[in-house]
DNA sequence: AGCACGCCGACT
DNA sequence: GTCGGCGTGCTC
C-alpha cells in the first residue's frame, strides 16, 4: 500500500502549501477539509489539510510529521475548499491565510468543532404527554413546545437556546422523565424546517415576475440584479423567493452591509417564518459566533444573515444567495485578504448550483455592466408601493451665500416649514467633530496632524483636536504657533457645529445627532430610532451612518449640506459613490403618504451629474458614467489591480514601485501601467504611500501577467525596505 | 508572520 | 563580562 501524504495549508503569509507525514492512528484517509496540528520550524500551527497525495515533491528528510486530527468531517466542504482556493487564487492571497480568515476564531485556535454539542428529543413520556401537568412550570411548558416541534428526531441545545428556552428549564424535565439529551459531542446533521408564520403580501406585477423568475432557477445557478428604488419592495421579492427556497428544504444565505444597522430586515423575515435564522456579526461574542456557525453548518439554520465574512459559512443545504445593498463598499475587506464578498457570492453560486440575488436602488456600475452583458438576468423595479410618491430633488447655490453653522438662509426657512407640520427632517453633513479646520486669522497657519498629511478636525466635548486618519489627538493651542495672534478661528461644520447651529435655530425642535461619537454605547442609535419612530417633530443630524436602513415614516425633508463635497475626489468612482449617496438619502424623505423634498447645498449647481440626477435618478447617471468608463477602459470594462506601497521614506515606496514595473518587462500579458505615484494623502500614520495601478482590458490576461509578476516583485531587493500588498479589484484606486 | 541565529553597543 | 538591538533567513 502506497504510502500517503497530507497536504497542509498553515496561516503564513508563504503562497505554498506543506507536505506532512501521516502518523500512525490516523485514519486512512483523513478528511480533505478538516483541521491539523503540525509542527512549523519550532511552533505548533494549525492548517486544513488540502490534498491526500502519495508522492511529495520535497526531500523526504525534510518532512515532518503531522501531530493531530482534529476533525472527523471537514471544517471546509468541498465545494467551499474549491471557493477558497479559488478566492486565493483569484486574489493572489496565500491560501493558508484565506483559509484562517473564513474561519469563525474559536475553531481557528483549535476549539473542538462539537465540543459541548448536545441534542435533545423528549421520551416516550414526554410525547404523550398532556399539557395541563406543566401548567404551573411555564417555562417547562414552552420548552416541552419548542422540543415537540421536532418530535423524536430532536434538536440541538444551540438551537433551543437560540429560541429563548433555557438549560434549567430542560433540565427540569429530564428530572421528569418528559426529556432526554443524546448525541453528545456528535455532528448530526439535518435539513433545514420551517413553518410560514404570517401572510405574504400580494406582489405587484414587477414583484410578481421577479419572484417566478428567481423561483424557475431555484436549483440552477443564475446571477440577478434586482433593482429597486427605495420602497419598490425588494425585501417581498426576497421573502417570497426564499419561501420557495425552504419549501424545498434548501438554506438561504444572506449577506448585508452592517447587521448592526439594519434590525428592520431582520425582523421582517423573524416575523415571516418559523425557522433556524443564524445571525452573524461583529457584536457576537465568538462563543455566540461559534454556535450559529455551527447551527448553519450542520443544516439546522433555514435562514443565515450576516456580513461579508458571513459568505464562508459551510451550508450543506444552500439553494439561495441574497446580496442585499449590493453596491456597498463594506463587501470589500480593505486590508489583508481583499475579497469582494459580491463577488465571491456570484462564484459560490456557480459552485453550488444555485440562484444568486443582488438587490439595490443604486446598483454598482460593476453589476449594472454585467447585467447589460446578459450575465445577469435584469429584474427592474421601478413602481414605488401604494401610494408613495418619489421625492422632489432640489439644489441650493451655495456660491455667494451667507452660511450659519452650514446653514443657508433658504435650507432654514425650507426645516422650518416642515417643523410647523409637524413633520421631520433629516441633514445629512459627511464630516464628524465641530470644525474641519482650525484656522490663525492673521498668518493663515493650520492645525495639522503631525503624522498624517491632513488638518485635525476641531471636537467639543472634551475640546480637542483629532485626526480622523491616525487618532492622533491633542489639545489646541491657545495662540497660533506660528505668529502668535489670539484669533485661531474654527472654519466649516462638522456634524456637532451643525447640531448646535440647529438647536440654535430652532430652539423648540427635538435634535438629535447620529454619527459615530454619539453611537458609542450600545443600543442607543435603537433607543433613538424607536423614540423618533413615534413621530413627533424632530431634526435629525448625522454623517451617512444615518442613511443605511432605517426608515422615518414621518421625515419629509431631507439636507445635504455639501452634496458635492465627495466630487472632487481622485478616485474615478467618486460620481458613482456621490450618487449613489445622494439617490440613497433622498429615499429617505417622504415614504408616507407625504411627497418628500431634497434639498442639496451645492458649490457646482451647474455640474453634470447633479444635472442628470435631478433629471433623470440614478439610472440617467449610470447611463452616462458607463459610457464614460468604456470610453476609458475603466471597470466594468477594464480590470485592475493596484500595488501598494509604504515605507518609512517616500523615496523607498517609489523606488521599489518603479522596480516592480521594470520587473514586470517581457513577461508578457503585460498590462498598462498607471504610476508608480504617491498616495493621494502620501504621509499617514508615519508611513509614505504610493501606488502602481495596473489595468488591462482582459481579466484572464491580468492574472496571467500576476501570476509570474508577484513572484518577482516579492524578490525585488527593494521589497525588504517597504510594506507591500496587492488588490485585485480595488475599490479605492485613489 | 513568527522565530532563531548572529554579530555589535552600553549596562549590572 | 552579559543583555539586547534588529538584519537575514527559514519554515514540509
Amino acid at each position: 500500500m502506497p504510502r500517503l501524504y497530507l497536504q497542509v495549508a498553515l496561516p503564513v503569509p508563504l503562497r505554498k502549501t506543506f507536505d506532512y507525514r501521516m502518523p500512525a492512528g490516523f485514519p486512512h484517509r483523513p478528511p480533505v477539509g478538516a483541521r491539523v496540528k503540525v509542527p512549523f520550524g519550532s511552533r505548533e500551527l494549525l492548517g486544513i489539510v488540502t490534498h491526500l497525495s502519495d508522492h511529495t515533491d520535497s526531500p523526504e528528510d525534510k518532512l515532518k510529521t503531522a501531530r493531530v486530527l482534529l476533525d472527523p468531517v471537514p471544517v471546509f466542504p468541498p465545494e467551499l475548499m474549491e471557493l477558497l482556493q479559488r478566492a486565493a487564487h483569484y486574489y493572489h492571497y496565500p491560501v493558508g491565510e484565506v483559509f484562517d480568515a473564513a474561519l469563525p476564531a474559536l475553531l481557528r485556535q483549535g476549539d473542538d468543532l462539537f465540543e459541548n454539542m448536545v441534542h435533545w428529543r423528549l421520551t416516550k413520556a414526554g410525547l404523550s404527554l398532556d399539557r395541563v401537568a406543566l401548567r404551573n412550570a411555564p417555562k417547562q411548558l414552552t420548552a416541552w413546545e419548542g422540543l415537540q416541534l421536532h418530535g423524536e428526531h430532536g434538536m440541538s441545545e444551540d438551537f433551543l437556546t437560540h429560541m429563548g428556552i433555557s438549560r434549567d428549564s430542560l433540565n427540569a424535565l429530564a428530572r421528569k422523565g418528559y426529556a432526554e439529551t443524546f448525541g453528545e459531542n456528535q455532528q448530526h446533521f439535518s435539513h433545514p424546517r420551517f413553518q410560514l408564520a404570517e401572510a405574504p403580501l400580494v406582489p405587484n406585477a414587477e414583484q410578481k415576475h421577479a419572484i417566478d423568475a428567481i423561483r424557475q432557477q431555484l436549483g440552477r445557478f443564475q446571477p440577478f440584479l434586482l433593482e429597486g428604488v427605495t420602497g419598490s419592495g425588494k425585501t417581498e421579492v426576497y421573502l417570497q423567493a426564499v419561501e420557495a427556497c425552504l419549501h424545498r428544504h434548501r438554506q438561504v444565505l444572506i449577506l448585508v452591509p452592517e447587521i448592526g444597522l439594519t434590525p428592520q430586515i431582520v425582523s421582517r423575515f423573524r416575523a415571516r417564518f418559523a425557522t433556524d435564522i443564524a445571525l452573524l456579526h461583529s457584536g457576537l461574542t465568538e462563543r455566540e459566533r461559534l454556535k450559529a456557525w455551527r447551527r448553519a453548518f450542520l443544516g439546522h439554520a433555514g435562514i443565515v444573515i450576516g456580513t461579508r465574512s458571513t459568505l464562508f459559512t459551510p451550508m450543506p443545504h444552500l439553494g439561495l444567495i441574497i446580496v442585499d445593498e449590493e453596491h456597498d463598499l463594506s463587501f470589500k475587506q480593505q486590508e489583508g485578504f481583499r475579497y469582494h464578498a459580491r463577488d465571491l457570492a456570484v462564484m459560490r453560486g456557480q459552485l453550488q448550483d444555485c440562484p444568486v440575488v443582488l438587490g439595490s436602488a443604486t446598483p454598482s456600475l460593476e453589476s449594472l455592466g454585467n447585467a447589460r452583458q446578459g450575465r445577469y438576468t435584469h429584474l427592474p423595479l421601478k413602481e414605488r408601493a401604494a401610494s408613495a410618491q418619489p421625492p422632489e430633488i432640489k439644489l441650493i447655490d451655495l456660491r455667494g451665500q451667507k452660511l450659519r453653522n452650514g446653514i443657508t438662509d433658504a435650507m432654514h426657512r425650507a426645516i422650518n416649514l416642515r417643523l410647523q407640520h409637524d413633520e421631520q427632517v433629516l441633514v445629512f453633513i459627511n464630516r464628524r467633530g465641530f470644525a474641519p479646520v482650525l484656522l490663525c486669522h492673521a498668518c493663515g497657519w493650520q492645525a495639522k496632524c503631525p503624522r498624517c498629511d491632513a488638518r485635525t478636525t476641531l471636537h467639543r466635548d472634551p475640546v480637542r483636536l483629532h485626526c480622523h486618519h491616525c487618532g492622533f489627538s491633542e489639545r489646541p493651542p491657545m495662540q497660533c504657533p506660528s505668529c502668535q495672534s489670539l484669533e485661531l478661528k474654527a472654519v466649516g461644520a462638522g456634524t456637532v457645529r451643525v447640531e448646535e447651529g440647529l438647536k440654535e435655530l430652532f430652539p423648540k425642535a427635538e435634535v438629535h445627532r447620529i454619527d459615530r461619537d454619539s453611537t458609542r454605547r450600545k443600543d442607543s442609535w435603537q433607543n433613538l430610532y424607536d423614540h423618533v419612530e413615534k413621530g413627533t417633530a424632530a431634526i435629525l443630524v448625522g454623517t451617512q451612518m444615518l442613511a443605511k436602513g432605517h426608515h422615518f415614516p414621518n421625515v419629509t425633508l431631507v439636507a445635504l449640506l455639501e452634496a458635492d463635497s465627495g466630487l472632487m475626489g481622485a478616485d474615478f468612482r467618486a460620481g458613482e459613490r456621490v450618487a449613489q449617496l445622494i439617490t440613497q438619502v433622498a429615499g429617505r424623505a417622504g415614504r408616507a403618504h407625504k411627497a418628500g423634498l431634497v434639498l442639496l447645498q451645492t458649490h457646482q449647481p451647474e455640474h453634470p451629474l447633479l444635472m442628470q440626477l435631478l433629471q433623470g435618478g440614478y439610472s440617467a447617471f449610470a447611463d452616462t458614467a458607463l459610457q464614460e468608463r468604456k470610453l476609458l477602459g475603466l471597470p466594468p470594462f477594464g480590470y485592475l489591480a493596484l500595488l501598494r506601497a509604504e515605507a518609512s521614506a517616500p523615496e523607498l515606496a517609489l523606488q521599489f514601485l518603479q522596480e516592480a514595473v521594470t520587473g514586470g518587462q517581457g513577461l508578457g500579458n503585460e498590462p498598462e501601467f498607471w504610476g508608480p505615484i504617491p498616495a493621494p494623502m502620501e504621509k499617514k500614520a508615519g508611513v509614505y504611500r504610493a501606488h502602481l495601478l495596473l489595468k488591462s482590458d482582459h481579466r484572464p490576461r491580468l492574472h496571467h501577467f500576476l501570476d509570474p509578476w508577484l513572484p518577482l516583485v516579492a524578490k525585488l531587493p527593494s521589497a525588504k525596505r517597504v510594506k507591500w500588498t496587492l488588490d485585485v479589484d480595488p475599490q479605492e484606486t485613489a
